[in-house]
DNA sequence: TTTGTTGTTTAGAGGTTTTCTAAATTGTTG
DNA sequence: CAACAATTTAGAAAACCTCTAAACAACAAA
């Protein structure tokens, strides 16, 4: 097992990143990792934290973001043109993204299929493959 | 046929919109609708407008894009947390993304199939799927 | 055509999210 | 512990977009 002490998960999470285990950067590490997928803002996480007594600002919590998403510890999801978020869930996989709550859902990669994608344009490589379905309230 | 003279071809896009065809709107129709497809940001635009000697404010620009979205003369693309791209294609399609041109390229909508989605939480109603392949060069 | 009304444009201010800067602090290594 | 490098931070700044209120232009009616 990796262990089930968040203490020491957050840990070795960062020590197999090759990013120093600051004060900073356990807390946020357990706040994202200690309980299921989530998806988060930079200003939601950081809030958060306050909330928690973790003293880290904003900066930092942008800088924390995108290291773990270099990472690989998390996955950038565009679906909001005036916010970013990330989700702690980097297997393969898509989204709903409920429009009226500016809410999320992860949508498990083998419960969809994209099939008979073209060929990309000049050969170039594909990174990703993003879907998103955009929903809204039911129409009752 | 509709026309094939860009002016009227405007106007009738305008007045079917129940737009007023001002000056700005219309130049900002002919460049967007004159030569295919286009992907647009709004200040790309603006500089292509200046470029043709229209004078038009960035605001106005703004303004337009919004009208012509909720028009269904355009469809905005989430791609980029930073930007905002609007596409002039509003049939069923999907995108190419090239991350490092910042380009789009549209794929036909039967060109690829979403299979076996799984349904909506809470009956929410599917407004659009929307698919992005985020591309890089050549690894060559 | 003129006039009144309403819709549109505009410059500039302002908002929001994100990045940058440079100084202070903290973690790590010898 | 000392020295060095990485990290954090507040605050300034950048980027993109929206708002405001005043000027202006399109349209309809007379």
């Amino acid at each position: 097992m990796t262990s089930d002490r968040p203490f020491s998960a957050a840990l070795a999470r960062l020590r197999a990143a090759g990013l120093r285990p600051t004060r900073q950067r356990l807390a946020l590490t357990r706040l994202l990792f200690s309980n299921g997928d989530r998806h988060v803002t930079a200003e939601g996480l950081h809030r958060e934290a306050k909330a928690d007594r973790v003293q880290v600002s904003l900066a930092t919590v942008y800088n924390t973001l995108h290291q773990f998403t270099e990472a690989e510890l998390l996955r950038e999801v565009v679906v909001d043109s005036t916010r970013s978020y990330f989700d702690t869930n980097t297997s393969h996989h898509h989204h709903f993204f409920c429009e009226d709550s500016q809410r999320l859902i992860d949508i498990p990669g083998d419960a969809m299929r994209v099939e008979n994608l073209s060929p990309p344009p000049d050969g170039a490589t594909v990174r990703r493959i993003e879907v998103v379905v955009r929903v809204g309230p039911p129409k009752d």
